[in-house]
DNA sequence: TAGATTGTTAATCGATTAACAATC
DNA sequence: TAGATTGTTAATCGATTAACAATC
């Protein structure tokens, strides 16, 4: 009975599995094997195995593969996404204004309760639903309602200013969405959506291997 | 002279290093050493090194660090920033709005020169000066204008049909918002901006280690 | 010169893949 | 039983880290 491991790289994994199993879940399936998703995702057969079975709670039956039921709970549970995570997020700007009305959040266990901005003419309205505040009610809502996490969606050049407010406000994990490296406390975890890094790769892959060679 | 190789994983540090260097760069410093980079970012200094010695032009010396001025270009032409690439995002919803919005890309070499929606209501309008039209006439405007990259911003259910007109409006890649695997032809790239996958680390961080024990 | 910092070569670590036995 | 698919153990691969020589 080891604490099975999921890797960080399985763990990015897992998401497509259980949207994949919850679709197939809806359609009426029972199992689903190892190969089939292979090849769906483009991943190796060995490698999809390797992953349900680090977090599945019953072994696959040879032959037939994974009943898909035990395995969306699992996954859920390894992914977090079962407890209702309470989020603020500091930028009622563009980016701000879509994550509030993003839908399918809800699904991925997280509820943007609140929004703070710095912007006068903001404070008080409401965007989906959600109340946005002035950057001075920040601590005093975070404490209150103990949220852990915080979403960093203002211009890169607030965003370490808000980002220590938030530590401050007793936030553990923050969601970056500037595209810069913010320095937080030892303790404190930034998980960096970094858009940079990830055009990087897309023009990589236009440009193919041959260039910048002299 | 070797096509020195840049490790996938380094590429994703190297929009760090470069927003950090033009803001030295602005503030008038001249040089940079991997140890300063290394406390910066919390790297380690050997990493920081290796990743600089990959890309740069020119050797860092010895006792000074590397020359910042060479540096930022080397690295905008390894991320690929240098040039400007077109783009054109489809679904103008609140992500698509707040995509088109954004200021920043122009920087990152990618510039959003349309944007396409099934909604009738949104055909003909303009969002920060970029038009939006409705999806019959992507392939046409692709076509002329050789756009190589499009951006998925719709929601879950329409995202596989959109990429699959993407493909035949002959996009070479394509960036995606959508929580879901796309399945695609060989040779077309896909480049996931995993929401879920981000918010799982960071649950995972929340909860620490000891859970799902038993 | 002395010392800080780079560059290079080898060792370690983690993740993926391969080979093959186990089992429904 | 036969065959498909799982589970496990070993091999490979890529990235990081360590050790140390080179140099401004």
């Amino acid at each position: 009975m080891d604490e099975s491991v999921v890797s960080k790289q399985a763990m990015q994994r897992m998401p497509y599995y259980l949207q994949k199993l919850k679709e197939m879940h809806a359609e009426g399936k029972t199992e689903i094997s190892a190969r089939l998703f292979a090849e769906m995702f483009g991943f190796t057969e060995i490698q999809v195995r390797k992953d349900l079975a680090s977090v599945s709670s019953v072994h696959g039956k040879p032959k037939v593969g994974f009943k898909i039921s035990p395995l969306i709970v699992d996954i859920e549970n390894v992914l977090g996404f079962k407890h209702e995570n309470k989020a603020v997020i500091v930028g009622a700007g563009s980016l701000g204004h879509a994550l509030m009305s993003h839908k399918g959040f809800s699904e991925y266990g997280i509820e943007i309760v609140a929004a703070f901005d710095a912007d006068e003419d903001k404070k008080g309205i409401e965007i989906s639903g959600k109340p946005v505040y002035g950057m001075e009610q920040m601590q005093k809502f975070c404490n209150e309602n103990r949220i852990e996490i915080g979403i960093v969606a203002v211009p890169q050049i607030a965003a370490q200013r808000v980002c220590d407010s938030l530590v401050l406000s007793g936030i553990k994990a923050i969601w970056n969405f500037a595209p810069l490296h913010l320095t937080v406390p030892r303790g404190i975890l930034v998980q960096n959506e970094n858009m940079a890094a990830s055009l990087a790769m897309l023009f990589k892959h236009l440009r193919g291997v041959s260039d910048g060679t002299d």
